[in-house]
DNA sequence: CAGAATCCGGCGAGATACTG
DNA sequence: CAGTATCTCGCCGGATTCTG
């Protein structure tokens, strides 16, 4: 198991004075430890698929399709520890292990729409930067290529 | 310029009959994209401090105090293209380049800002679920050791 | 001062094999 | 079915060096 959160969460200690500085602090802490869960490439799509219904393991693993058996293990061990989502084990033959999202878990999926909701909205202006960003380095790059050798 | 009717950044074809379905897909197009800015270790800071005010590169490396000079840059570099920040080189010496926050950006910071609210609303819960997975697995644990070798 | 280029070590993720 | 255990490999991120 390489269980890569450390134990506890721990409350920074932080100065109140400078509102950056706490996001430095908290960065470092609660805030990056969720971060990660939110911007994990599975999490995401598990948190999405679990706010519709509760779901085995297996059907996790052919709904996302693409993703390890490894890695959805790991991905859900990370989702229960950290409350977003419940395990509930059968002991029946053949096993049977359910997963579905606890309270905290739809409070978060919420929070995770504004921000999907966000980049949709946005997402004209960013290809557009994009666009703009490549012709500017693309105008820039012939430098170095021949330069008027003759 | 930005029509956006056309290419853009690629509007991922998918069903519209399945919420999710959407989800899924556009995971792998833009969304992942800006989930992996807001997510980077370092952009939240640099986010957060440019939010305040127009910094030069030295300042944001002095500011944030543990980033490489080679991961700053590559920072820069990626939130200047999604349009998140806008970068301006003083012709002077010594170079002098100013980096702050496009409109863009500042919109984006009040989304993350409200991750990070509910991040700290939930604290408490996340760490007491921390608390009682760990306990949980403790629990479990010592199965494996000396059972009742009698 | 602001960065580009290069080298390199660690770990995160995938594939495989095994188990209850 | 629902996992664990192990190995390997890619690449991400840090340190260093060089430039305009």
């Amino acid at each position: 198991m390489e269980d890569g959160t450390s134990k506890a969460l721990g409350y920074c200690t932080g100065t109140e004075d400078d509102e950056v500085r706490q996001w430095d602090t908290r960065a470092d802490c609660d805030v990056r430890h969720i971060l990660d869960r939110v911007a994990d490439k599975w999490s995401l799509l598990v948190i999405a698929l679990l706010d519709r219904r509760t779901m085995r393991f297996s059907e996790l693993r052919r709904a996302i399709d693409g993703v390890s058996q490894r890695m959805l293990t790991v991905t859900l061990r990370h989702l229960e520890r950290d409350g977003i989502i419940s395990r509930t084990v059968y002991p029946v033959v053949p096993p049977r292990v359910d997963y579905e999202l606890t309270p905290l878990g739809m409070s978060l999926h919420r929070v995770i729409k504004s921000l999907v909701t966000w980049t949709e909205e946005h997402q004209q202006e960013i290809a557009a930067a994009h666009a703009a960003y490549d012709e500017r380095v693309a105008a820039e790059e012939p430098e170095l290529v021949s330069p008027r050798l003759g």
